[in-house]
DNA sequence: GCTATTATAGGGTCATAAAGTCTTTTATTG
DNA sequence: CAATAAAAGACTTTATGACCCTATAATAGC
């Protein structure tokens, strides 16, 4: 199990947008360039930002991506589930009565990572943002 | 991302093991009668286990798997390594200079469940196990 | 020492998901 | 209406998960 690299991908734009630009759209273009992947799959990444209502999408010229939430508010979390999904991590494939044990076990290990990821806000990177190369 | 099933599997052959027979060998066979799992598949699992020391296998007649280690010391994490591997849940695929600011919270972030796995130990359900079916 | 039993090792298969490309459609500005 | 930009969908390629099967090695009991 391992994160998606879509995820690192969306981390690193979502770092660019809240340090470098917060107000004036970015285009998909430009994102791309900056981190060195290409157009079409990061698009794919951003349109999932957009729905889940982290960034506004705006087409036509001079068009791109911005943000739409207050930057204090933009968590790890809330980055990481817009691209993997909120589903659990943890499943167990026994139907032993109601609850498994170890699968609450395991869900409240998870719950542990999260409340961190919920509570670390991407801008609280942003002063020491020097740029992706 | 997700957990495998088979780190389910082992969990669950695991709190078997604790709970029903810390010392007796239990065969491949009658592990995977209990859990309804394919033996072949679940032998690959408890390979795994006794290469990360936490069983022990005995060969032959009336051989199978028995604990090895204190049953009090065995945590979910350890069993969850011995499984998935210890390899970190998230690689930033970018190189800029030494140390990626992204990386470090989502590894702390990591850091903070394996925590809670290593605290956790598998004989902790030991007293509530009531069987798998 | 032979046989039955049990783990170990390795390869093969199938399905699903991740990673990435290409093309078409839709929306917007000037 | 022309240029720009996002959105959507189909497609490929590669990697991983979830299995099965067979052969080999070790051991206990006779």
């Amino acid at each position: 199990m391992k994160f998606s690299q879509a995820t690192d991908y969306a981390l690193h734009a979502m770092l660019y947008l809240v340090s470098e630009a917060p107000d004036k759209p970015v285009s998909v273009q430009l994102l791309a360039e900056k981190l060195g992947v290409s157009q079409t799959y990061l698009s794919k990444m951003l349109t999932k930002l957009v729905k889940a209502g982290l960034i506004q999408s705006v087409s036509g010229v001079n068009g791109g991506y911005r943000l739409r939430r207050n930057r204090e508010d933009i968590s790890f979390l809330d980055i990481i589930h817009a691209i993997e999904g909120t589903a659990s991590l943890f499943e167990c494939s026994f139907n032993h009565g109601s609850e498994c044990l170890i699968q609450q076990v395991v869900i409240e290990a998870e719950r542990q990572m999260e409340q961190y990821l919920q509570n670390k806000k991407i801008s609280e990177l942003a002063g020491q943002f020097k740029g992706i190369g």
